[in-house]
DNA sequence: TTTACTTTTGTGTGCGGACACGGAAGTATT
DNA sequence: AATACTTCCGTGTCCGCACACAAAAGTAAA
């Protein structure tokens, strides 16, 4: 392996002006650039990360900006976690990872939160961006100060971020259409629960469900789906009437799709129903989910790797700020299906 | 941060001193040592890898003896790219890898491999213990130098292994029979075909199987399972002839169920058969396999993340050796569930 | 040619730790 | 008390690099 030191003695200049070319630093004649250069690549030198970062001992700095999480909502658990994990990976290159959170439900905390992060002067930025137009004034502040910054999660098209990290949603669901179909025998309904609410606003939800109905037209099977629209997820009761009757009013159902990660509040809900055998599908490995697959209330769960893709994020971010390695534009998590014999 | 300098500081002693206490290295009086590991406990001291290493200049050199593979089978390159994509990520840590390859058919080129590691003096070994009873004698060697070694993919109980990085075959096989029985409707028979080799002599295969048929036994669900042994492989004729004889006496047979991970072999000669419809699951997403998938002749494979698994055994290993971190005794990986959708 | 200034290059120090070496303190022997 | 050891501890150098500062070389104006 050659040394900064090997370079420059071979070039006939001293250490400094390799590392001038090294770090675009200017101050060197084109001539001995050129030559330097030429010999980099001739060896394909790489700086020793650990001698580097020792030396440098710039204390980069990055923010993210995630939806908090709370028992209801424990979705944004799995994310933080893995991020944190990859927070004490990359501490060790000088790398400082702040975190801010905010009510996915109040756009003003969205709004204030991160300019709390801004604030922080960090140098790079995770980030979930959960409110499609506040994202985009979010997104120009930081061009201005030229941070980076990646999407986690949620994609919004048009803007400059360096990666966006998550799940194809369309296929997604295409899987999700085809486990389904593997759950029912002969003719029957399926019903598609949508929750409205402003966070599902983002296209992935309508993705996913465009994915699942083509399931069953590409591949020519007839089946009928029953939207039902829910509001208020805390009012049990409520949401059981609701259930019950649309069950009783479909007798033919004998799917359940939810194409967000509260599927358990459902599968909780119709088990004390106990009309017909149903099968039902989710999305995300939360642990309200997970007990229900253990508990024979789900069928599959599709995971988008939640922790992985927060920790993904963070060393994309970390070798991009160091290294200025370019992430890919979109890095999709594999789609992992989950049962009850393969959980845990 | 805490440094050894601030430590030694603290304790009034000089840095050298505390160096001495953090590898043991002796020479320290009794009282000295005591009140110096306090401070490093009190403070949480965890020593700068990159300092540490820089400075250290030791090469550790991890040594790996895995399968080779070829056209026919391919399965171990995914380990190999594992390992070899870790090292990538280690060598900057002062560490080589260097890989032995031996032919999984023939016992003399696995303990002649075995040799040529043991000459290269490795710090560590990374080892697919395919024979069982060669194995037993060449751990006694490592333990004899003093030398630990993972096992991977492969395990043999009894050894002093510092940890097996691989799959929980019996519910592999439980997880199998779920799927199948997923694509099954109304009775029929499932073909269990098993390839009468040596290397298939691990119990690996026979825990797979038992994992399948108790899923089935278990859920109370009757279902006749039809055993084919099977030995050439490269023989495509007989092998059609002899499968095609198995389907024909037994008409009622809808899955079939390939407990290692040629079911591309199978999958490809069942298809030229052309007989009933068959749902055919396998174990592993190695090329063939995947294409087969994607083909439709497979329903789902089964796979254990062999490129994780490789990665995993140099990062544990590179743990072990310059931090000494015990690893897990069994690290399982998860149990991957590929289908048509979900792959690639 | 001298002076003033800009461009280009060299040098030195420190990041945190590993380890060789030498020296001080303590113990045993004569 | 002098000598010979052993035990214990401090110092200095180097690892490969970053960066501030100094110095040299080149250029332009007087």
């Amino acid at each position: 392996m050659k040394t900064i030191k090997d370079i420059a003695m071979e070039a006939n200049v001293s250490t400094g002006t390799v590392d001038r070319v090294l770090h675009n630093r200017g101050g060197v004649s084109k001539k001995t650039e050129g030559e330097i250069k030429l010999l980099l690549k001739r060896y394909n030198f790489k700086l020793n990360i650990m001698a580097s970062s020792l030396a440098s001992k710039k204390n980069l700095k990055i923010a993210t900006l995630l939806p908090d999480f709370n028992e209801e909502n424990i979705f944004w658990e799995a994310p933080l976690m893995g991020i944190t994990t990859a927070r004490e990976e990359v501490e060790i290159f000088g790398i400082k990872v702040e975190n801010f959170a905010f009510d996915q439900f109040k756009v003003s905390t969205y709004l204030s939160q991160f300019q709390a992060l801004l604030d922080s002067m960090p140098d790079g930025v995770i980030i979930v961006p959960t409110f499609r137009k506040e994202t985009q004034q979010i997104v120009l502040k930081l061009e201005q100060n030229n941070i980076p910054y990646i999407f986690l999660n949620i994609d919004i098209e048009g803007c400059k971020n360096l990666s966006f990290i998550g799940q194809e949603s369309y296929q997604s669901g295409f899987l999700a259409g085809k486990l389904m179909h593997l759950c029912l025998r002969d003719e029957c309904s399926v019903m598609i629960i949508q929750t409205r609410s402003s966070i599902d606003d983002n296209h992935a939800i309508s993705r996913r469900i465009n994915g699942f109905t083509d399931y069953f037209s590409d591949n020519k099977i007839l089946i009928r789906t029953i939207n039902a629209h829910t509001c208020n997820l805390n009012n049990i009761n409520a949401l059981k009437e609701k259930l019950g009757s649309i069950l009783k009013n479909n007798p033919t159902i004998r799917g359940v799709f939810v194409p967000n990660s509260k599927i358990s509040v459902f599968a909780d809900c119709i088990e004390d129903l106990k009309t017909q055998t149903l099968s039902l599908i989710g999305f995300d490995g939360t642990k309200q989910n997970v007990r229900c697959l253990k508990e024979d209330k789900v069928s599959f769960l599709i995971s988008q790797k939640p922790f992985k893709q927060g920790y993904k994020s963070i060393k994309l971010m970390t070798n991009y700020l160091i290294e200025k390695k370019q992430p890919l534009a979109k890095v999709y998590s594999p789609l992992e299906i989950l049962t009850k014999e393969n959980v845990m």
